[in-house]
DNA sequence: GCGATGCATGAAGATATGTTCATATAAAAA
DNA sequence: TTTTTATATGAACATATCTTCATGCATCGC
């Protein structure tokens, strides 16, 4: 019983939810997930750290970068589960939209190398808040 | 997007979740909710109003009783989602035990209809804390 | 080694959520 | 009609949750 509150807890966030349904289609880094999301890499991390506790996500180091995925088991699991409602309305969520937009910006721009030291130069699409 | 979050919103509390487990069994007034969970009758109904905004229940008049139930479409949608996760621990858990054992208790004394006649009446089981 | 980058986390403040208490309404019973 | 039973709900309080800010640790590049 404590476990599954505790999935239902941790999918209870507007940004908890955001992070699962980019997690869905990509295993990404704390800083890309902050570029995506335009939050602060602390709001970023402690959201994980509650997806984490849940175990709907896990985490790997890369160099020095933590690289965050669902879990194969948790996928086939929460894949259905996010399906059965509203996911026409997700697929159209102007939010949602955003994130994806921002998704593909970020892995255009390599974000995960490059940031810092291009940050602010001109003639960049920037990302949507 | 926010529909979906409203149902994992109401799904992340215990209390939401055992009546949810129990409607998913039987329709119940909130009269014999009230005397399987062992809480008060104010508790209850602000937990199935959380609970119907969310389109997890819904209610019907019958006569001085107001039936809460899972709507058919609901029902289909969420069983596999409770099963998904921990079904197994559910069944087992202490707390859903005891619930199952006021239910029949509470179906046995017929709460609906003698409670308050015949409440402290002895030779009577008595409810599970 | 040293500075910069990526990330985690504790503490504090802001906000949301759950519970209780008091009270209101509606139907049945007397 | 008056009382009783079943239920809903607003307000106040207690508790939990989320966000921000500050800071610490690990890794990389120089």
């Amino acid at each position: 019983m404590t476990k599954i509150l505790k999935i239902f807890k941790a999918l209870s966030d507007p940004t908890r939810l955001r992070i699962i349904f980019l997690l869905e289609g990509k295993d990404l880094c704390v800083c890309e997930l902050t570029f995506i999301l335009k939050m602060s890499q602390s709001r970023v991390s402690h959201q994980l750290r509650i997806l984490r506790d849940a175990g709907l996500v896990e985490d790997r180091r890369d160099g020095k970068w933590m690289i965050y995925g669902i879990p194969p088991g948790i996928r086939d699991t929460i894949r259905p589960l996010l399906h059965l409602f509203g996911e026409e309305a997700r697929r159209s969520s102007a939010e949602h939209l955003k994130d994806l937009r921002n998704l593909r910006l970020c892995l255009k721009e390599d974000v995960r190398k490059t940031r810092g030291r291009r940050a602010g130069k001109s003639g960049r699409a920037s990302a949507v808040r």
